[in-house]
DNA sequence: ATATTCCGTTTAATATAATTGTCAATCGCG
DNA sequence: CGCGATTGACAATTATATTAAACGGAATAT
């Protein structure tokens, strides 16, 4: 998300010291010291203050921020984030971007030995394709089983029920990709 | 800003249970529980992941609850916001609505006895005027000084140099307006 | 040179948010 | 009815944000 960059650069732009600021939205500059270096998630409240005091709406403050998100074109491998609800089953996926802004879902994976998406077959609208980067996989997509190893490749249509299980002795990467996106 | 009842607004319209959403954005449903009652304001991180999970955008959220503050009519006497850093001085600003997004500010304004907003005379572009609902106030506006009592007004040019002093025994109230909001 | 002021950062203490575990109420279903 | 499942709420604990105070650097004045 990156409040902090873009609140010390509204801040700058109007002219404000931390001290100014924090000052006329009752906080302190310790706080926003902190907000400003990403070490603390602020409450919506706090930021409210802070916005209010520049002064400039929450809604414009988190547009412009989400325009910057969607025209960002590089991500660092500790920037992609998890989606994987505590790596459930030892299965990781680590998404490029905020897919919430793009038409396209780009998912990095781990699955440990013995990782399973379950058989929980759940199916949504549109394609996924992917291609096994270490590791070997087993996929079973609408009752057709096949053991994918590295280099090897899967594209099916979402809606077909689909799993992933680990049955080798290592750890499975594979980067997969998803239109429209799913959640 | 009342997040909290936009939040279950959401949440409800998307069939989701506050447990099903917390198990989506990484929370617990009590965490939900407190933050749909207004009892805490969430961090952006945790309004994020919340809002990850429905899905909907930060800035879409604030977008349509900032719109909806802005149709808000009326409001109670608590709903009125202290806009006064800490009761300086024992001047207290209670604004009516969220000035950021109207033309138009009014407040509820009480002088404790004593209280005085400052020779500092800071003068920003419009105009502001009000009246004496309780009590009696010294106005000063430009080098002219009056004592105003319950009933009386004032209206002047908001980049004349002014100051409020309370030189009386009692509490002064007022309820003043002030366009274009000043900050 | 040396205070002086203003800046942003950091640390330890405190206030607040989030989790955990539990509760009563509600809804189907047998 | 009576049972199990699901709902939102709550109290106590844990984790985290916020404060208050101090620090060191950089610019400006004495």
């Amino acid at each position: 998300m990156n409040v902090g960059d873009k609140l010390r650069a509204i801040r700058k732009k109007h002219g404000l010291s931390q001290r100014e600021l924090a000052a006329k939205a009752g906080l302190t500059n310790g706080t926003i010291s902190l907000i400003e270096k990403n070490r603390t998630s602020p409450s919506v409240a706090s930021l409210k203050s802070l916005l209010d005091a520049i002064p400039i709406s929450m809604a414009e403050f988190f547009t412009i921020l989400e325009e910057d998100d969607s025209a960002k074109v590089f991500y660092r491998a500790q920037e992609l984030t998890e989606i994987s609800p505590s790596h459930q089953g030892g299965v990781s996926l680590r998404q490029l971007g905020n897919a919430a802004h793009h038409a396209l879902q780009v998912l990095h994976e781990t699955y440990e030995p013995g990782a399973d998406t379950g058989p929980e077959f759940l199916s949504h609208e549109g394609e996924e394709a992917g291609v096994v980067v270490r590791g070997s996989i087993e996929v079973t997509v609408d009752g057709a089983v096949s053991l994918l190893n590295a280099g090897d490749g899967y594209l099916f249509d979402s809606r077909l029920p689909h799993r992933f299980r680990n049955i080798g002795t290592d750890p499975c990467e594979i980067v997969s990709a998803c239109t429209p996106p799913s959640f």
